[in-house]
DNA sequence: GTCATCATGTAATCTGTTACATGATTTC
DNA sequence: GAAATCATGTAACAGATTACATGATGAC
């Protein structure tokens, strides 16, 4: 309260406020654990940035945090999404005006560049391109098969639907990567 | 040379280089006009950074400075890529095992945490995204019109490529989002 | 004439990553 | 019994953003 309330937080402290508002109390290894198999898709901070705005929660008083002693293990600190948190993640989740997407690719700043690669080369990048992303798909389906088989009620959930989501977007990409193949057989030349 | 040549660079660095490596002799504003109309389409550094970046490409010895007096305007410093530093991004574009692609949205991390919200407020999220693609597709669509009637030649080369993907990821992230609202659509219920 | 934008950048700050630590289990 | 991984984090560093400056020109 006394603290910076209301301020505006970076992104990383809503992911980790988001998970703390499933209800459960975690530690920040936890925490890690867990984002790192969700939302880790699309915002995967460092460890040490979790334990940073963990930190910052609780200052802000979106967090609260209890010490715990461990004899075999190192001892940690378990936290609690406040009242107060919630409210401060429902506002951020419903702002009007969001942060416009960041969308960065190397990828592409490779292709964009390709005038300065042999053609062979740019077909080997899109070629690995491709292939990263054809994993990804396949890592995709995988966990919606798991969902289908063991907990398929889960298929309704918003967890599921960014999950939907991703398969979407590999699949066009990899639709890209083919059709971009073609073009590039087509042509012959380039730097090499 | 005797600086830190062969080190590797940070990716906002590449960028800059590639942009170099069209030529011409660019100052750091010119270069973030540049970019912001090019790569910026995926990879937008601050403009802070990219004079950060032109300060180590002359520390590595990857481009020359050249200061140039004006009257009526500030003082600038001119860039150009040395073949040092067109070597070090031919070694960078080639690259057997580039990063993964670092891929980050904080529409899915909202998304991601709808339990939060009411189903409005998630569709009114989602028609939001829609609508920010939407316009992103025409933008796409409206610089490919222009290169049609003004550089028909520049449709076969790489750059243009990267433009294509930028119209078939947003045109599949439409359809997503269509599909999406349809199910949102059917199920009553939520936070609110 | 006032306000926005051009044309240059620098300084201060903050976010995020990589490297460092450490003892206990599990695996082979 | 050595090597990997679990279970905790912290410290040091680097990358990136936002705020600050400033005089000239163009738009209205």
């Amino acid at each position: 309260m006394i603290e910076t309330a209301g301020t505006k937080l970076p992104t990383t402290s809503y992911a980790v406020l988001g998970m703390l508002s499933f209800g459960q109390e975690l530690s920040g290894y936890d925490l890690m654990k867990a984002i790192e198999s969700s939302v880790g898709f699309f915002w995967s901070p460092a460890k040490s940035q979790v334990y940073a705005e963990l930190r910052r929660l609780v200052a802000a008083g979106y967090a609260t945090e209890r010490e715990v002693t461990q004899e075999t293990r190192p001892d940690k600190r378990l936290y609690v999404i406040t009242p107060a948190g919630e409210e401060a993640l429902g506002a951020w989740l419903t702002e009007d005006d969001p942060e416009p997407e960041a969308f960065r690719s190397t990828f592409l700043m490779r292709l964009f560049f390709g005038h300065r690669m042999s053609q062979e080369q740019v077909t080997r990048q899109v070629r690995a391109f491709r292939a990263y992303n054809e994993a990804m798909l396949a890592r995709f389906r995988g966990i919606e098969q798991q969902i289908r088989e063991q907990a398929p009620q889960q298929l309704h959930d918003y967890p599921h639907l960014t999950l939907t989501y991703g398969i979407a977007h590999s699949e066009a990409i990899l639709d890209w990567c083919d059709q971009t193949l073609k073009e590039l057989g087509k042509k012959k030349g380039g730097k090499g």
